[in-house]
RNA sequence: GGGCGCGUAGCUCAGUUGGUUCAGAGCACCUGGUUUACACCCAGGGGGUCAGGGGUUCGAAUCCCUUCGCGCCCACCA
């Protein structure tokens, strides 16, 4: 059978995916073994797979294979989030294409419009997720608007309303006029805009005088209901008690004092609009001001916009602008940056607007979740830098504004059956709700019961993820949450700390009275290679799928991951991808190499016994290393632990030792053993690379159909013997040196050479066979003294000698070894003269010093060496 | 305005409690190499005042101070 030279990743990778799910290696049920377990962070069911993804769910795969291998229970729970607002939009959007305006909908049409769009774009990710080798638990992918995930979440809601943890308040929230509904504190993102700050005269009543105000936002001056001075500010001592005039609208106001305005900006006199502004607001109610909302929900003006009725609010900015100027009212206007609040998802600059609202208090929930991560580390965040950013959000909480004035998600259970501010009950169905109204009032009907309009936040449905995907909000003592929660690992983003991950803590604690998961992984943003954030916009996010045709999933995750430390943003560039395909590649030929020998009845050859007992040793030390690797989250050092492993070690140094000579069969024994190391190998690599290691694995020995890698069991640690590897690491040496005497003369690989060793230290003369091979030498001879007419080089303190037939450059020899001798004698000067500081050898620890000595002991003998080299020449 | 973090080879980054893992890795680069698993390869090689300055110490990439440059998070200054 003949192998194709080149690993064609898109021949196999399908099948071997429909192979794990048919055989159902990725299923998980309750058993007796230890779970290991992860939730995914719910992608957007409007999502299409992006490098964001692609980097997080490859982690969290490497995770839960590896988890898998290591015979835990393992399952990975895939679902989506419904993302009020996302999805909202879109359908919105989508609508207006086919020209419906969601305004003509009732809540109904527009729902089914929104579940025909769901049932149709939704599970597109979950489907390419398949293609990067996501071995999700796919029985149990759930969805947030799931039937008993929303029962999930009105549960909650009304469980923290009973305690007295949710309330509705007429408070000033952030508006996004563009989705017509609120957003919490952590939805708005500010940006620095360059705008103007703009001057205004107005007169005082009944006097000529005029006070100046400065603003950035011309047009609210509509809704000005005050002018606010410092009572310590001498400048407009004369105006306290007076009453200013509002430009345009004419208006008259009051002078009032408060220490809040700050003399030293703009004219240190401040137009209060309570309306508007969050201070403002705080003023007003401070010195009883009237509030007037000069906004419709769309930001365009309402009936105090007086002739800019309906016009929008920036249009509104300009023409005020103007007529001010025209008026007279304009002093000047100067140049200024300030930070614009916009929404996350619809990027349309926020109005800070009065509403009633739903909120949630957040102080005493937060208590337990910030002991878990700052004191206890009952949750470890890695990188553990993130804590500091999360003490300082934990610790400065506000209360969340979970209402949202949408249609898509959970509707609020609140029901009103009056009109008075607290004519409304909280119930987790009408039924129930009908009984408590009528327990306050018992003339309600049901007719009479309005349930609020608002949805929830989906933040407020995805906090409970970890518990309620696992049915243990409804079901508290259910087996499955009790086995598998508190989930193990959380990999996610760091831009959603405080939207989700903190969140979830709290929800933990507060409805399983445990953590939600032990610990985070919080990974980098994927950026391009010029550090500038993927964007759609920007057009250099590369096409997810495109990239797995490309370079094989393996290849693609291998390039993720190589350079993608936790916490640290990765750079992403498609060389990295071509590198992890090279990998996969050059496993690829070496099995290619072992299934192509034949094998014979001879006897193991030295060089190939010592060189696995060699490689059996140095592959236990790297998988020490990687296990300590992985138990820090530090993936990419795993994987290049391995790459080094598998491409130097494993190909360059025992598939070339044991690699019988052209056309020549090799024996049982060392093949047995080569394969047997070959599948250590794979096992190892199988959670980076499950697509490629998974098709070698089932071609380089007979298997049965359950005899996957995916569910082998991962290598077993065992005892080695450093020695081993220190001795090798000593022939590396002398084959290093013979390699480059080769390069120097010209010394074609195929030439077989005479070497002559001159020992004065231990040689690990054992692998001598090793040398032979792999230098191409013939013969190894021991000598008594320097060899005439032979190139040389040392190793440590031995010399070793090549006779070459012509005559040496003796100039150039010597040359080296000066060069040698010079170096060695200054490293021994500079190891002495630490030595002879006595407060070195009486302050530094005695291993330190010890191996000064050691230093200085190796750096002598090698002197010796040259020296007698270089009279032997001269 | 407050807080956190970073600056080490051309690039991306390791470097754990100061001392042989101390100046490293991968990629890129240079030189040579195809009848022999792989040119998506093999062998060899060059390359860094550890951002600058000061200090502590027997000893500093590592600790302290300071300057410069960059990033992130939080915050209601019109």
């Amino acid at each position: 059978m003949e192998i194709p030279s080149k690993y064609e990743p898109q021949k196999v990778e399908e099948r071997w995916y429909q192979y794990w799910e048919k055989n159902d290696f990725f299923t998980s049920t309750v058993d007796d073994r230890e779970p290991y377990t992860i939730v995914i962070p719910p992608p957007n069911v409007t999502g299409v797979l992006h490098m964001g993804h692609m980097l997080n769910n490859t982690i969290q795969d490497v995770l839960i294979r590896k988890a898998r291998l290591e015979g835990k229970n393992a399952c990975w729970v895939p679902g989506m989030d419904h993302a009020s607002i996302a999805t909202e939009a879109k359908v919105v959007a989508k609508l207006k294409e086919e020209g419906i305006s969601k305004s003509d909908l009732t809540r109904d049409e527009f729902l089914k419009h929104a579940w025909a769009w769901t049932d149709e774009y939704g599970g597109v990710i979950l489907q390419q997720l398949r293609k990067l080798g996501a071995s999700c638990d796919w029985k149990r992918t759930k969805f947030t608007m799931d039937d008993d995930m929303s029962a999930s979440v009105i549960k909650v809601f009304v469980d923290l309303y009973n305690k007295g943890l949710i309330y509705r308040g007429h408070r000033m929230v952030n508006w996004d006029p563009e989705a017509k509904t609120t957003l919490s504190d952590e939805e708005v993102i500010y940006e620095e805009k360059q705008g103007l700050l703009y001057y205004l005269a107005y007169e005082i009543e009944g006097s000529d005088e005029k006070v100046t105000i400065a603003t950035t936002r011309p047009e609210t001056i509509l809704g000005d209901t005050a002018i606010c001075i410092n009572p310590n500010d001498d400048r407009y001592a004369h105006l306290k008690g007076k009453r200013a005039i509002v430009p345009i609208c004419n208006r008259i106001i009051p002078i009032i004092e408060d220490e809040y305005v700050d003399v030293e900006f703009g004219t240190g006199c401040l137009k209060v609009t309570p309306a508007h502004d969050e201070n403002d607001k705080n003023l007003g109610e401070k010195h009883h001001l009237d509030i007037i909302d000069i906004f419709n929900d769309d930001a365009s003006l309402n009936s105090y916009g007086l002739h800019y009725k309906n016009k929008d609010r920036f249009l509104v900015r300009k023409e005020i602008a103007k007529e001010l100027e025209e008026k007279g009212f304009l002093v000047k206007t100067e140049q200024y940056t300030n930070k614009v609040g916009t929404s996350e998802r619809t990027k349309a600059i926020i109005e800070p607007r009065l509403s009633d609202q739903w909120f949630l208090k957040m102080e005493d929930l937060a208590k337990p979740a910030l002991e878990a991560v700052i004191d206890t580390e009952e949750v470890k965040l890695f990188p553990e830098k993130f804590k500091n950013t999360y003490r300082h959000w934990m610790e400065n909480i506000r209360d969340w504004n979970i209402s949202r004035q949408l249609w898509w998600g959970q509707q609020i259970p609140a029901y009103y059956y009056g009109d008075g501010q607290d004519d409304f009950v909280v119930a987790e169905t009408m039924e129930q709700a009908l009984e408590l109204a009528q327990s306050k009032n018992p003339e309600v009907q049901q007719s009479d019961l309005q349930q609020d309009s608002d949805v929830l936040d989906t933040w407020f449905s995805s906090w409970l993820w970890p518990i309620s995907v696992f049915g243990g909000i409804l079901e508290p003592e259910n087996p499955e949450v009790n086995y598998y929660y508190p989930t193990n690992d959380l990999v996610t983003a760091p831009d959603i700390l405080f939207f989700w991950v903190a969140r979830m803590i709290v929800a933990g604690y507060e409805f399983r009275g445990e953590r939600p998961y032990e610990n985070v992984y919080l990974t980098g943003l994927v950026r391009d290679k010029q550090r500038r954030k993927m964007s759609k916009s920007l057009g250099n996010s590369p096409d997810a799928l495109k990239l797995i045709e490309d370079f094989g999933a393996d290849g693609v995750r291998v390039g993720l991951l190589l350079s993608s430390a936790a916490g640290n943003d990765l750079l992403f560039d498609e060389v990295l991808c071509q590198q992890g395909a090279n990998f996969a590649n050059k496993i690829w030929n070496a099995f290619r190499l072992v299934k192509g020998w034949e094998v014979a009845d001879f006897d193991q050859p030295q060089a190939a016994k010592i060189g696995l007992e060699w490689y059996s040793a140095r592959f236990q030390q790297v998988l020490s290393e990687v296990e300590d690797h992985f138990s820090k989250y530090r993936i990419s050092d795993a994987l290049m632990a391995m790459y080094k492993l598998v491409w130097d070690d494993f190909c360059s140094w025992l598939l070339e030792i044991v690699k019988p000579a052209y056309q020549q069969p090799i024996d049982k024994k060392s093949l047995d053993a080569v394969i047997q190391l070959f599948e250590q190998n794979l096992k190892l690599l199988h959670p980076f690379m499950p697509f490629l290691t998974e098709e070698v694995w089932q071609h380089i020995k007979e298997r049965d159909v359950k005899n996957a890698l995916c569910v082998a069991d991962w290598p077993r640690k065992e005892e080695y013997d450093e020695k081993i590897i220190e001795q090798f690491e000593y022939a590396t040496g002398v084959i290093s040196g013979i390699r480059t005497i080769r390069k120097e003369k010209n010394i074609p690989n195929k030439d077989t050479l005479q070497l002559r060793e001159l020992t004065t230290s231990d040689t690990s003369a054992r692998l001598d066979a090793i040398i032979m091979k792999l230098g191409n030498i013939e013969e190894i001879e021991t000598v008594g003294s320097t060899v005439d007419g032979a190139l040389s080089f040392r190793v440590k303190s031995n010399e070793y000698f090549i006779p070459i037939g012509e005559a040496i450059d003796i100039e150039a020899e010597i040359q080296k070894i000066n060069e040698e001798l010079e170096y060695t004698r200054g490293f021994l000067k500079s190891v002495h003269k630490k030595l002879s500081n006595e407060r070195f050898v009486n302050n530094a620890p005695a291993k330190v010093v010890e191996l000064e000595r050691k230093k200085a002991a190796d750096a002598e003998a090698k002197i010796q060496t040259l020296e007698k080299s270089l009279a032997s020449l001269q």
